[in-house]
DNA sequence: CGTTTAGTTCGGTTTGTTCCGAACCTATTG
DNA sequence: CAATAGGTTCGGAACAAACCGAACTAAACG
């Protein structure tokens, strides 16, 4: 349970999720392949029935959980997405994305005030939105090729 | 002042920041090396002294924003901090290692388990925890990577 | 030494988030 | 068909955050 609320701080900050939201997600990858129930995690995160119901379909919706079940037993079998660590990275590509075409549009937007300013001492150093530009190209590439490993991996084992 | 609020949205998701602190860091990126007052962050973003002033304060406690000043003038004209690029590299390296780290210790509490359990199907698969351990392994070493030709770059000019 | 400039500090209001309980729903079981 | 299991939905309470105004400080100017 120390482990749970370790995990849990971690995962509030970082995924930015709820107290309890984060809680979930640290209790079913504790709880591994099992699988760990609503009445379970009610019981033992100690919080109500429609606080972890809520969280519980926000989590899905994310892509975070999904549940199996067994047959004949009305339980859903909580446990983390399969393949949440591809997940991850592809979200994590999919932002830098987003921060690289924002710091296109802040480019272009200083260059296009650079043309009417005489004085280049005046003029906007392009160099801050440069450097991040080529941090995040080769960001992503390394991303993209930790990607492609990882796949690879899981269809030779 | 579009750019800003755009921007604004951006940087108060990414590096959690409260908004008119994200919209004080969009307004002095974009403001760059001529650098932007603290009367002129009021009038501009339209928010009280009070809210500045603090968020001011907290943006530099980040190391996120500096100032410099001119002779005979008692403004501080607010910069982004000249290597927010490497903070933001060695912030990202640091968390890794934090993410590393607890992976490691839940695999070795899920490995301490394991040694109690007899039937093979039974047992915490650690897959999981491992394929996140190679790739936050990797991920920094080739953020690390990104750090050292950034850090020569910067000399080499 | 009174006034202006540049900014800080503090208390309080507004706004937003997180969680809960109670009522409700839908299968299944005796 | 009443009861139970396994949840969902909704209204609101409790708490936390973000922001503001007013009063304040400290340096510099006239």
């Amino acid at each position: 349970m120390a482990l749970v609320e370790k995990l849990g701080v971690h995962l509030e900050g970082r995924e930015n999720l709820a107290p309890v939201a984060a809680r979930i997600m640290a209790y079913v990858i504790l709880t591994g392949k099992r699988g760990t129930t609503f009445d379970e995690m009610v019981t033992v995160l100690q919080a109500s029935k429609s606080t972890i119901s809520t969280h519980l379909n926000h989590l899905q919706d994310l892509k975070k959980l999904e549940y199996f079940t067994k047959t004949g037993d009305r339980k859903k079998y909580f446990i983390i997405n399969k393949d949440s660590v591809l997940h991850h990275i592809n979200e994590m590509i999919k932002q830098w994305e987003e921060v690289a075409a924002l710091h296109k549009e802040m480019k272009a937007y200083k260059e296009a005030i650079n043309e009417h300013i005489t004085d280049e001492e005046e003029k906007f150093d392009l160099t801050f939105h440069n450097d991040y530009l080529r941090f995040v190209k080769d960001a992503s590439a390394s991303i993209e090729n930790l990607k492609e490993n990882l796949i690879k991996n899981k269809f030779n084992l």
